[in-house]
DNA sequence: CCCGTTCTCGCACAACTGCGCTATCAAAGG
DNA sequence: CCTTTGATAGCGCAGTTGTGCGAGAACGGG
C-alpha cells in the first residue's frame, strides 16, 4: 500500500473535543438521558454520520467526554499546586471542585450524572474511580496545605463531596458564599 | 348517576405501591434511565396497559415513586425520634439515612438517581426539595442528640450527605465500618 | 341469570433510538 | 486533468419509547 496522497483535512483531536464539549452541554442543560447520537450532533452542528465518524459507539463517546471533563479539572488544580501554600491556597484548591461559581457548578453538575450513571453502567467504572481518586488526592494536597494531619483527609474529602453535592443541587439554599464559609470554618479548624 | 352496583375489586393503592416498589428495582439495577413503561410492567408482573389504568403518566410514576421512597425513609426516622437519647441516638438516626447495609445502600442510590434527575426534570424539583429538608432535619435532631450547637448543623450535614454519596458510589472504598467510624468520631467532637 | 363497573389486555401509531450502508464532497499528489 | 483518501451527508432498518383506543375478562349487586 503506497501511501501517495494524504489528505489531513481535519484536526482529529479537536474535532473530539468539540463534539465532547456539545455532548457535556446537553448534560448539563437537559440531562444525562438526553445524550443521543443525534441530540449531540446537533448541539455539535454536525450531522449524526459525522459524529460516527469520529466515535464508533457512544459509550465511546461518553467515556472520552467524561476523561475529557476529569483533565480539565485535573489540569486546573495542578497548574495551583505550585504557587499556592497555606490555608488559602487550600481553599483555592478546593474551589476547583466545588460549586463557587456558574462555570464550577455545570461541572459539578455533570459529574454528579456521570457518576450516578456509572453506577449501573459498567463501562463507566473505571473512569468514575479515576475521578474520585483525583478529587481525594486534590483534598489530600489540601489538608497538607492547612496544616492538617493525615487522620483530617477522610471527614475533609466527606465534607467537600457533601458540600459540592449540596451546592449543586439546592443553588439557592447553599450558595457559593455558604460553600466558601462552610469550608473556610472547616480548614481553619484542622490549623488548631 | 345512581350509584348502583359498585364493583371494588382490587386494592388500589395497594397496586400503586407495588408498581412503585417494581420502579424502584429497575432504578436500582438497571438505572434510572432503563425505567419505561414497558420495563416497569414487567417488573412487577403485569402489562403496560394496566400499569397505565393507575398511573396516567410516567411523570406521575415516578414523583410517586420518590414520595414512597421519601415516606419510608421518614417513618423509619420517626420511629426512632422518641427512644433514643444522647450521641448513640444520634448515631442510630442518622444510620437510617447512610448506605450502612446493603437495604440502606440501595435506598441511597435510588435516591441519588432521583435527585440527579431533578436537576433537569422539573415535575421533580418539589419533591427532591422536600427530600433534602427531610435529611436536613434529621441531621438536626441528630446533632441536638450529641450535643452540638446549632452552628454545627451544617458542617454535619454536609458531611453526612458526603459519607452517603461516597458510601454508595464506592462501597468497598468506604464500607459501613468506614461510614459508622468516621460519623462516631465526627460527633464526638460535637459534645466537647 | 343480567348489568354495570372496574380492570386488563393487545394492538397501533408516531416518534425516537443506535447503527450500518452507500453516495457525495473536499482536499492533496500525481 | 485524474486518483486517492478522509470527511460528511443521507437513507434505511430493526428495536424501543409514550400514549391512545377498543375489545373483552373479572367481579359485585340486582
Amino acid at each position: 500500500m503506497l501511501e501517495q496522497g494524504v489528505p489531513k483535512l481535519v484536526d482529529h483531536d479537536a474535532r473530539r473535543r468539540a463534539v465532547a464539549d456539545a455532548l457535556l452541554r446537553v448534560v448539563r442543560r437537559d440531562g444525562i438521558h438526553a445524550v443521543s447520537v443525534r441530540t449531540v450532533a446537533a448541539e455539535a452542528g454536525t450531522s449524526p454520520s459525522a459524529l460516527r465518524h469520529y466515535f464508533a459507539t457512544q459509550d465511546e463517546l461518553l467515556a472520552f467526554a467524561m476523561l475529557a471533563l476529569l483533565a480539565r479539572t485535573g489540569d486546573r488544580v495542578r497548574s495551583l499546586l505550585g504557587n499556592r501554600t497555606g490555608p488559602a491556597g487550600a481553599l483555592s484548591v478546593l474551589e476547583e471542585v466545588l460549586p463557587v461559581d456558574d462555570e464550577r457548578r455545570d461541572e459539578v453538575q455533570v459529574w454528579l450524572a456521570f457518576v450516578t450513571r456509572s453506577l449501573t453502567e459498567p463501562s463507566l467504572r473505571a473512569i468514575a474511580d479515576e475521578a474520585e481518586a483525583a478529587v481525594r488526592s486534590a483534598v489530600e494536597v489540601a489538608v497538607g496545605l492547612a496544616g492538617g494531619a493525615p487522620a483530617d483527609v477522610d471527614p475533609t474529602y466527606h465534607l467537600v463531596d457533601g458540600l459540592a453535592l449540596h451546592g449543586t443541587l439546592w443553588p439557592h439554599r447553599y450558595p457559593p458564599e455558604h460553600v466558601r464559609a462552610v469550608l473556610v470554618a472547616h480548614l481553619a479548624g484542622l490549623a488548631g
